[in-house]
RNA sequence: GCCGGGGUGGGGUAGGUGGUUAUCCUACGGGACUGUGGAUCCCGCGACUCGGGUUCGAAUCUCGGCCCCGGCCCCA
């Protein structure tokens, strides 16, 4: 084989593409009715767009070029970015909130790997100008939904925010935040042991800090968190946040969460809630979305405006489906079959089928000149429900046969009542 | 970028200590079968990832590239 799909691409065929448009249409169903309008951004951008937030793990995985203009250009490796992007251009003055989702592919130069790829789907949302913690307690319900909706069950949302850790670090005047961050993001304790050792304070500090970030589990562990917390107003109040968030969450139906004061994320643009979703089982992949309340429109000179967005990993939640062994109902390629008996049957075939497609029947006919015996073959291989047979000793007398290739039953019937009856049966 | 395992017709495979025409299943095309399918039989089509090395001879041994799978890093 000489020609070669680019390393980490994907060429998808016809059975996992009605797959992923099944998953991709209920979100989308999902995500509108929430009021989310859809929005399209360009595959491109300035590359300085992404550099200006300084993700720098992001930065090595970019795809960047010169365009013929000597433009620095980027494959977009988020959607987050050219959302607010778009926003500050377009939205600014717009009542706010603002709910917008998207569908589109994302490019990042690494390393493939299992639910890793190079060019790679995210579907997600941006909430902008909605109040905390109602928009983010709706955002997250929202994620919730859409999973159950496409038959995830064994999914697990975990709920941090941010403000906790800060306000601990900020109080005991800790240098190199963003290292500490970085390790409790990646959940290394002993690195971030090591780490707190080599740093000047109380060592009151560094206990509390240890001891926040191993809090996982339902709304029993807040209770204590906040005698750890007693004597740190600015984490306090966070937990406060914290706290009626979750009421909001339980409120719109969902409260299956667990707090998990561990997470960090990786973008530097979050500032207070966040919140991850994993599925178990998908390896070293195994998180599906992520996302948080974020300060990215005030990052990139527009006036403070709070947002909340998140982003499903979307061919993750293809390989959870997949992993769940979940059977998703699909669409039939082709309901009827017209097959001419013999070849003068032909432009009858054509007719029939024309008029069963015009009533938005999915029809397929002969076009490779086969004998009669094949193409009932064919129609079974199509999965064709039922076949119309046009041939002459039929047509004498003003019939066509219908064939159920299910039940293997036939009948007559006239020829003006056949585009009739095969919708009624069909549309039953 | 690093570590490990792989790459044989469209899909799935056998062969692997070097030696005739590379095995089988499936799919595909045709026929047995000129108005009745998913059965059977026959015929056909079609592959050793690419390049170098060792050798009289390489799918097989060896080196490198490419790609795939898993892990690290990072992330979705």
């Amino acid at each position: 084989m000489e020609l070669q799909k680019p390393r980490g691409t994907r060429d998808f065929l016809f059975e996992e593409m009605k797959e992923r448009k099944y998953v991709e249409g209920t979100l989308r169903g999902v995500f509108e009715t929430y009021g989310y309008q859809e929005i399209k951004t360009p595959l491109f951008e300035d590359l300085s767009l992404f550099t200006l937030k300084s993700g720098e793990g992001i930065m090595e995985q970019i795809y960047h070029f010169k365009d013929k203009g000597g433009r620095d250009l980027a494959l977009r490796p988020e959607l987050t970015a050219p959302v607010a992007r778009l926003y500050i251009n377009q939205l600014q003055k717009v009542p706010k909130p603002i709910k917008m989702y998207y569908f589109g592919s994302c490019f990042r130069y690494e390393r493939p790997q299992a639910g890793r790829f190079r060019q790679f789907w995210q579907l997600g949302c941006e909430l902008i100008g909605g109040k905390s913690p109602d928009a983010e307690g709706e955002v997250i319900a929202m994620a919730a939904h859409s999973l159950e909706k496409i038959g995830l069950t064994d999914f697990e949302i975990h709920i941090g925010d941010l403000g906790i850790i800060r306000g601990i670090l900020n109080q005991a005047q800790l240098e190199d935040q963003d290292q500490i961050m970085a390790l409790i993001d990646k959940g290394d304790v002993e690195e971030l042991k090591s780490c707190l050792e080599r740093v000047e304070t109380d060592q009151k500090y560094k206990d509390i800090l240890l001891n926040l970030i191993g809090v996982q589990g339902h709304r029993e562990v807040m209770e204590e968190v906040r005698e750890i917390l007693e004597d740190y107003p600015d984490a306090s109040k966070s937990l406060q946040e914290l706290e009626r968030l979750l009421d909001v969450l339980e409120s719109f139906g969902f409260s299956n969460y667990v707090v998990n004061l561990g997470i960090a994320r990786g973008l530097d643009y979050y500032s207070g809630t966040v919140f991850e979703i994993y599925v178990h089982g998908l390896g070293a992949q195994k998180q599906i979305s992520g996302g948080g309340t974020y300060n990215l429109i005030e990052v990139f000179g527009g006036e403070k405006v709070e947002s909340t967005g998140f982003a499903f990993g979307f061919d993750r939640v293809m390989e959870a489906l997949k992993q769940q062994k979940s059977t998703l109902p699909l669409a039939k390629t082709v309901e009827v079959f017209v097959a001419p008996v013999s070849p003068e049957m032909k432009f009858k075939s054509f007719e029939i089928a024309d008029k069963l497609r015009k009533e938005g029947i999915a029809t397929e006919t002969d076009l490779a000149g086969r004998k009669f015996k094949k193409l009932l073959s064919h129609a079974n291989n199509l999965g064709a429900r039922y076949v119309v047979l046009v041939g002459a000793r039929d047509l004498e007398q003003g019939h066509v046969t219908i064939k159920d290739m299910d039940s293997s039953l036939q009948e007559q019937v006239a020829l003006e009542e056949v585009v009739n009856l095969l919708v009624s049966k069909i549309r039953r």
